[in-house]
DNA sequence: AATGAAATGATAGCATT
DNA sequence: AATGCTATCATTTCATT
């Protein structure tokens, strides 16, 4: 991955939808190697795919808020099973494990409060191994999924 | 924004560089319409744009942390400062406002440790109005930017 | 508001340097 | 590994229903 790889990343970062054409001139190079590198950055996954970055507003879910997830370490072999179950209730848009305490953190995204109400008591306070759990409201978006700085 | 543009932007959402062409076969309209409705969701900002999802291991960026910043209330009227600030160092790769407490929760990405460590010291501790910072580092991503559910 | 068609422009493969 | 060429395919506009 050289200095040109890196700039159409970046482009793809800031337009995922550019055609190679425009990509190339933006790049300083022409069609067809430009679109040789760029099939092998999809190719070898550092490019993992593209995504449309959609307004919550617009699509009426204007709750999100972070879940503080932390599990009794008596129940540790529960860990895979809790994961599991995290990544398949869909209104967590964003999920990891930590080091320290809590050991997880889960973004959730809900029309309304109602509806986080009823994901949190039926489908989070649920989960496999839950010790507690603590929430807090997101108030506002500084930054929302910026390229990456490298 | 009916059902027709809820299973444009779930398509895009899974693949944001799909042709009009596909895409319209996808949700079983010509492309005109379908080209006409992706068109009417961009400008609407709906659809606020497209990003390569990149690999961060593959640019080289493997140390990914999670910065809790808490402000000094006597020093409130640096908030928007503080925010301005955080937005303006490149490795918070996302950030936001929370009720309660901490104040703000900052996603930092960077190559390792003691770049993060740099960061930390010379970018994060040194913002306006930040009384206390504590940080933990992200074992393993369970979900990441999943598609929504609605 | 959807369709079909047609001109412009992009993609992807290949031969060349 | 980059370039230029070319056939194929997609995009985008417009007239029509």
């Amino acid at each position: 991955m050289d200095a040109l790889d890196k700039k159409i990343i970046a482009e793809l970062q800031l337009d995922g939808r550019l055609t190679v054409t425009e990509l190339a001139a933006r790049v300083n190079l022409s069609v067809s190697p430009c679109h040789r590198r760029l099939r092998e950055l999809e190719e070898s996954g550092a490019i993992r795919g593209y995504r449309a970055i959609v307004d919550l507003n617009s699509m009426g879910l204007s709750f999100e808020s972070l879940v503080f997830a932390t599990l009794r370490w008596e129940d540790r072999d529960t860990v895979p099973e809790f994961e599991e179950a995290v990544a398949s209730v869909p209104q967590v848009v964003q999920a990891e494990r930590l080091f320290g305490e809590p050991d997880y953190l889960l973004r959730v995204v809900t029309a309304d409060l109602e509806a986080f109400q009823k994901v949190y008591d039926e489908q989070l306070a649920t989960l496999p191994g839950v010790q507690r759990l603590t929430s807090t409201i997101v108030m506002k978006r500084l930054v929302e999924d910026r390229p990456l700085k490298s």
